[in-house]
DNA sequence: GGCCAAAATTGATCTGGGTCAATCGCGTTT
DNA sequence: AAACGCGATTGACCCAGATCAATTTTGGCC
């Protein structure tokens, strides 16, 4: 599905009162920055399904990402899919050398994105240092994520994939959420499988074994962890 | 193979004369900035196999690769291995956040790099941010590179893996060696395997079989291609 | 509530690439 | 030059996960 910008707030929010202040590439600006930065931004809606920005596009904003999830993906000219990552709120994206975004994204479910024109975005960080320190900071976090997901896709059985991402996945919520043992999954299976290099039929099926055999519970929107510590064995860190 | 440091100079050596200089970290410097950053760093030479740090390693030198290949890999517990990406000249490694390397680096033969210690380095950034923005710079193309290989490991075919490393293999020794269509191949079998997700005899097959069809020809060493656009169109890129 | 479309599950079967097991090639040692 | 060792190749067989094919479940939407 191709973007179309449903609602644009250019005025009327605060960064000092946004929710992602203190985790995102803003959490290294002060009080006085801050204020000046909240004018390069926009607060803009997408509804879920629409693509916030293609691979081949040409880079003219950067976004970070307020509410909702997003999946970043690769597509291989036949249309094979790989999931690269989901974005969730404080993520930051478009960071780029060529020019070009290097991957799409669209939102999964109503997503809420601060976007930045680039050429104001880039002025600002010119003389701001510790900003650039925080997205340096975010690009090695990034990495690190991305070498681990390679050990995942490259060398991984598929109980161990789906396990993983359970764990992983709840991981990530932990942060914005708190702790839970009902995790939910706002993707598809299709987006799980493409995310762990599986067809939609393996993950399902892993997901049946898993409840059978008392692991988790399959429930709207999620699945529960009745015993995260078999789920931590399988995933076999 | 554990690292035994083979042989240290600790001056005698010159920024100017580097041969990475006009494609490392130090590129953005200025020529007395390189004079000081000079003093920083001390060229450190690993022989073929030895680790030059590991993955569980707490940080406390950042290295530029000045000469020769380096696999940079993770272990699963139980021993399989991934390798996230081959080093060259140039490359810059040790950044992290956790203080702690997240991926293990060995020589392939014989290996120079520039070691620099944590601390001074860190406070020579701190008020260079164009050397900050250099490193950014490499973290991004790190990263735009590491979503390819996801992409390569989850939704590519054996014929393609393999294509598509040789072809990205000659691409990244184009920069430093000139255009060629005789591709050398330092690293094992087993190395290869190791990057592209599959086994060691899935790897020779593959080769077997391109060389049968007249794609590349198996030479000491490495591989020749003698046919790059079928090479190119099994990459399927 | 009833209808439709899309997503998810389940089953049957197939196959790409893994596993296991020789064998080969070649550089090194004695 | 014979013996060794190790990486690479090749062959035979197997199996995890893909593919193909029905259902079944879910989620809008009149």
């Amino acid at each position: 599905m191709k973007a179309s910008v449903v609602m644009i707030e250019p005025n009327g929010h605060f960064c000092s009162d946004c929710g992602v202040r203190g985790s995102a590439v803003c959490s290294s600006l002060d009080p006085a920055e801050l204020r000046e930065f909240e004018h390069l931004g926009r607060r803009v809606h997408f509804s879920s399904g629409e693509t916030v920005f293609s691979e081949e596009d040409i880079t003219t904003s950067f976004y970070n990402v307020l509410d909702g999830v997003m999946r970043l993906y690769k597509l291989l000219p036949d249309g094979r899919r790989q999931i690269v990552g989901f974005a969730l709120p404080g993520d930051f994206l478009g960071m780029n050398l060529s020019g070009r975004h290097n991957f799409s994204a669209d939102a999964i479910g109503a997503v809420i994105v601060c976007q930045f024109a680039k050429t104001p975005f880039g002025r600002f960080i010119e003389d701001r240092p510790q900003l650039l320190r925080r997205i340096n900071e975010l690009a090695i976090r990034e990495l690190g994520q991305a070498r681990d997901h390679m050990v995942l896709l490259g060398r991984r059985s598929a109980d161990e994939k789906v396990a993983a991402f359970l764990l992983g996945w709840r991981e990530r919520l932990l942060a914005l959420k708190g702790p839970s043992d009902t995790v939910p999954l706002p993707m598809s299976r299709q987006d799980i499988a493409d995310y762990l290099g599986l067809t939609i039929e393996t993950v399902s099926r892993t997901f049946t074994k898993l409840e059978r055999h008392g692991a988790i519970e399959i429930i709207h929107g999620g699945i529960s962890l009745l015993d995260p510590a078999r789920v931590e064995a399988l995933a076999a860190a």
